[in-house]
RNA sequence: GCGCCCGUAGCUCAGCUGGAUAGAGUACCUGACUACGAAUCAGGGGGUCGCACGUUCGAAUCGUGCCGGGCGCGCCA
């Protein structure tokens, strides 16, 4: 519909350079946009405004220009002129209301688009390391991260989803540390625990599990533990596969699935990180000082340069970083969008000017980035600080178990990536209009319930029976539900252009409501029948649009609640 | 001190590739179940869009400078 407006106007300005009234030059596309006040019509264009300069005459009297080259069309039914030189443009109804017959025809597939036609783009998200559960802000990373893959797959692009942990460094380290001291009883307020050890009592079932000599099996690897108290390497080994699996466990739970796990250390084996450092310094980009190897990045944008290689040898975690990004764009990856949190964002600078560094062609913004700000979590009014399991910070699960997973994909779907987020527990719980996701969810369930009352009231019935009633359908309600709808394509376009799911979020939460209002003013199923059926089309069209809004959140769409 | 993010209703947040009278939920106050699910709806009050200057026909939106909050500024990862 909107698309119709737009090229209509394009054939107005056509018109008009072809009278010589404006200059022959590639004008702007038109920029048309829903009005929020209904006084101003459905849709309206600045395009007088923005052409005004050019065509040396005032805006209104422009705007009457374009107007009066507009060709003779079914969707427009008046233009008005309007205030400083907008065009307001009043919809027929029934094109307005076509957009249900487009809804029913492509149920899942309305609002798809082939836009990445089926090219190959990487999301690595979450990517914590296994020294621990998955806290809440791994789960906002997991649950953007996923509904990023979900827009960009809905888009047409052929997603690869992929897990990077640190399986080697001084945290792994002080892991294997920590469940060594478990393993000799010794407790976290004792003098002889490690420093920085992990103090969730977590690490008491992984000693447990190690002296039991347990197998696990993580995403990628079988480990069996050996029970020997003393092999820091085997307790290290088992520690890592323990808590991958528990890491595993808490994605299962939230319905996010990598394509692919992979292994900092692989990097060290395949000589990665070694060949990437030699380029580094044949490219000359790198200088020795203090003992110490370090790579020019303020070449690339950085305000300080940076160590590479440590006096004591081994290098900072940035390096591996790097070989591991050159390995993704190796592995044919043109685009590869990182969602990570925003204390890591200082890695960017560095990973890309070490890209940049190796002179291979890799353009200078790739990889793309998505930064999630923090996530506090409320309960009772205070902040809710501590978990049982993990000690110091709020897990994942914690958060299923207390809310589920649908309401917890949706608080942290719902906001912007950078903003700050607060997780309201309380909110999140309650089972009434105070909860969006309940809000959204009970609408869908309605429809499927009103479809069931079809059946017992009509007997057999199609969706399609009320298409040709629907100019039956003039009220207000009616209208603006199916204005809603129209909107669902262009929303979910802008959502996946900007990476921002929250957009879709916001949205499905407004179609709930123009729903609900529909509801409560009319009745679907009356005497009526073809009434009925109209509504019903209209109603079943809703279903779609949700459901589909819905999956892009991972967020079920029931049936019955 | 430097870099990134944020500052919009009591609270939680949308709106930010400039557009008309700034929105939603929540909280508070009124109403609506002898109609298909009241996990719902209808209505009301509630705002210096942090401050200032600038660009523009037009600024919550763009620019600059302040103020306030968060996160980073390691030869930790």
């Amino acid at each position: 519909m909107k698309d119709q407006v737009v090229t209509l106007i394009e054939q107005a300005i056509e018109a008009l350079k072809v009278e010589g009234l404006l200059p022959k030059e590639t004008t702007p596309a038109p920029q048309v946009d829903h009005t929020r006040n209904p006084e101003h019509g459905d849709l309206a264009t600045n395009m007088a405004m923005v052409l005004a300069k050019r065509a040396g005459v005032p805006p209104r009297d422009l705007a009457q220009a374009i107007i009066e080259r507009l060709p003779t069309n079914s969707v427009i039914t008046r233009c008005d002129i309007a205030g400083p030189g907008f065009i307001n443009f009043h919809i027929s109804q029934a094109s307005n209301l076509a957009i249900v017959e487009t809804v029913l025809a492509q149920g899942a597939k309305f609002g798809q688009s082939e836009h990445g036609e089926g090219k190959r783009v990487q999301v690595e998200f979450v990517s914590a390391n296994p020294t621990g559960p998955l806290h809440v802000g791994h789960g906002r990373g997991a649950a953007i991260g996923d509904a990023i893959c979900r827009l960009l797959e809905n888009a047409g692009w052929s997603v690869h989803r992929e897990f990077y942990y640190n399986d080697a460094g001084q945290q792994i380290s002080n892991l294997a540390l920590s469940v060594k001291a478990r393993i000799d009883g010794l407790e976290p307020s004792d003098d002889r625990w490690p420093t920085d050890g992990y103090q969730g009592s977590y690490i008491k079932d992984v000693a447990a599990a190690y002296l039991a000599k347990e197998t696990v099996n993580a995403a990628d690897r079988q480990v069996v533990a050996s029970g020997n108290a003393t092999d820091l390497d085997d307790i290290q080994l088992f520690a890592v596969a323990w808590l991958r699996r528990e890491q595993d466990e808490d994605l299962r739970a939230f319905d996010v699935n990598f394509d692919h796990y992979f292994l900092e250390s692989s990097l060290y084996k395949s000589d990665a990180v070694q060949k990437t450092v030699d380029a580094l310094i044949g490219n000359q980009h790198t200088y020795e000082l203090d003992d110490a190897l370090w790579l020019k990045t303020t070449d690339f944008g950085d305000d300080k340069d940076r160590v590479m290689r440590k006096r004591e040898g081994g290098y900072t975690y940035f390096v591996p970083d790097v070989a591991y990004h050159l390995n993704k764009w190796e592995r044919g990856f043109e685009r590869v969008i990182n969602e990570q949190g925003a204390d890591h964002h200082s890695t960017i600078t560095r990973v890309r000017a070490g890209l940049q560094g190796l002179e291979t062609g890799i353009p200078k913004g790739w990889p793309e980035y998505v930064l999630h700000q923090m996530v506090t979590v409320m309960r009772d009014q205070a902040e809710v600080k501590l978990s049982k399991r993990a000690g110091s910070y709020v897990t994942l699960r914690d958060l299923i178990d207390w809310v589920g997973r649908d309401a917890t994909r949706y608080f942290l779907t719902a906001r912007a990536a950078t903003s700050q987020l607060t997780f309201d527990i309380d909110l999140a719980r309650s089972k009434s209009n105070e909860n969006p996701v309940y809000y959204i969810q009970y609408a869908h369930a309605r429809i499927c319930s009103l479809q069931k009352k079809a059946v017992t009231h009509f007997g057999q019935w199609a969706s399609v029976d009320g298409l040709p009633h629907l100019d039956q359908l003039q009220h207000s309600e009616e209208q603006s539900l199916a204005l809603s709808l129209s909107k669902y394509p262009e929303v979910v376009a802008g959502a996946t252009l900007r990476l921002e799911p929250h957009a879709v979020a916001n949205y499905l939460r407004d179609v709930a409501a123009e729903f609900h209002s529909f509801y409560n003013a009319h009745k679907i199923i009356d005497d009526n029948q073809n009434v009925s059926l109209a509504r019903l089309s209209l109603a079943t069209a809703t279903q779609h649009v949700i459901a589909n809004g819905l999956r892009i959140l991972g967020v079920s769409a029931p049936e019955v609640m």
